[in-house]
DNA sequence: AGAGCGTGGTTGAGAGTTCAAGTGACGCAC
DNA sequence: GTGCGTCACTTGAACTCTCAACCACGCTCT
């Protein structure tokens, strides 16, 4: 049982800074989004995610990884959005244990709605701050501590180059 | 009322990778934290706090700053805290509105037990996936957000060169 | 065909967080 | 020295998330 390593000033710097951006980022626009629509971040990602999907839809696991939630926390937040008539959730034609979560028109609409003022927020709280050169590099050390977490996470398929 | 400014592709790889890192990173780290003494990241940080504050006590105002958090949210925890015997809130003895919240002995001594399996899977989570250059600038684009969400922010403090 | 195991998803209870409202205390204005 | 606005919290209710248990289906092996 040897020592631990603590952090150095670089360490700690970079930790205590991701512990609060952490915290206050996800917080600011939870709220401009919770004013604009009565959404949550996480809810407006889902909607997001599905928009995305070919055909408007994702098998319940799909979109718990997109999302990186646990299948637990999706089914209890799809159930809610399914009750605003933004999600519907359909059995899997093949696999009767899938559910697939599609968006609805209504869905659809209400994000388009709600998308301008949420990246305007993106912008002003998070990207405005750094430089085309910031964002490079934020963009690299990210995925690789998203790759560090999870080696076969969703954003860093086909981003990458193959060998 | 203009076209909004969709994301580039770096701008989509950083905010896409900061918001993975954002569930998955406090989810690794709770989980340790929890099966190593019941308690979460956030319960942690607020010890963690107090004993590196002068004579291990601070009004709950700062270490809601501290913590980046609401000081309904830190109040909740701290009683939480305070019952199981690791913190004491005293009322100040010069302003009657304010109540100091003093990590105990015990607390102290559950905070020491716990450091070290922390700060490892800080280290195997997150630092270990990046190189010392990647943590440097981490730590200046950390702090260039930070700063834009609260421009006096406390990490920020004494940190800085002045003018 | 059926036993056993893994996968995909749901549920309910308990813990945690947020929001709005409330309680005193300070401090300044007159 | 009496209002009156602000500050520093606290509280309770509503909501959200986590955790463990559960169900149903599919796959494989015999």
């Amino acid at each position: 049982m040897t020592e631990p390593r603590w952090l150095n000033a670089d360490e700690r710097r970079a930790w205590l800074a991701l512990l609060s951006i952490n915290t206050l980022l996800p917080a600011a626009l939870d709220n401009q989004l919770h004013t604009a629509g009565k959404v949550s971040l996480f809810d407006y990602n889902v909607m997001a995610m599905l928009s995305e999907a070919e055909g408007r839809f994702l098998p319940m696991s799909q979109l718990a990884a997109r999302t990186s939630s646990s299948l637990s926390r999706l089914s209890h937040v799809v159930a809610k959005l399914e009750k605003r008539g933004w999600l519907e959730r359909r059995p899997h034609p093949r696999d009767a244990r899938v559910t697939t979560a599609h968006l609805s028109d209504v869905g659809m609409t209400t994000l388009e709605a709600l998308a301008p003022g949420h990246v305007e927020t993106v912008r002003t709280k998070f990207l405005d701050a750094l430089t085309e050169r910031d964002i490079h590099d934020l963009a690299r050390i990210g995925e690789k501590i998203v790759a560090g977490l999870d080696d076969d996470h969703w954003i860093l398929r086909d981003t990458e180059s193959r060998p």
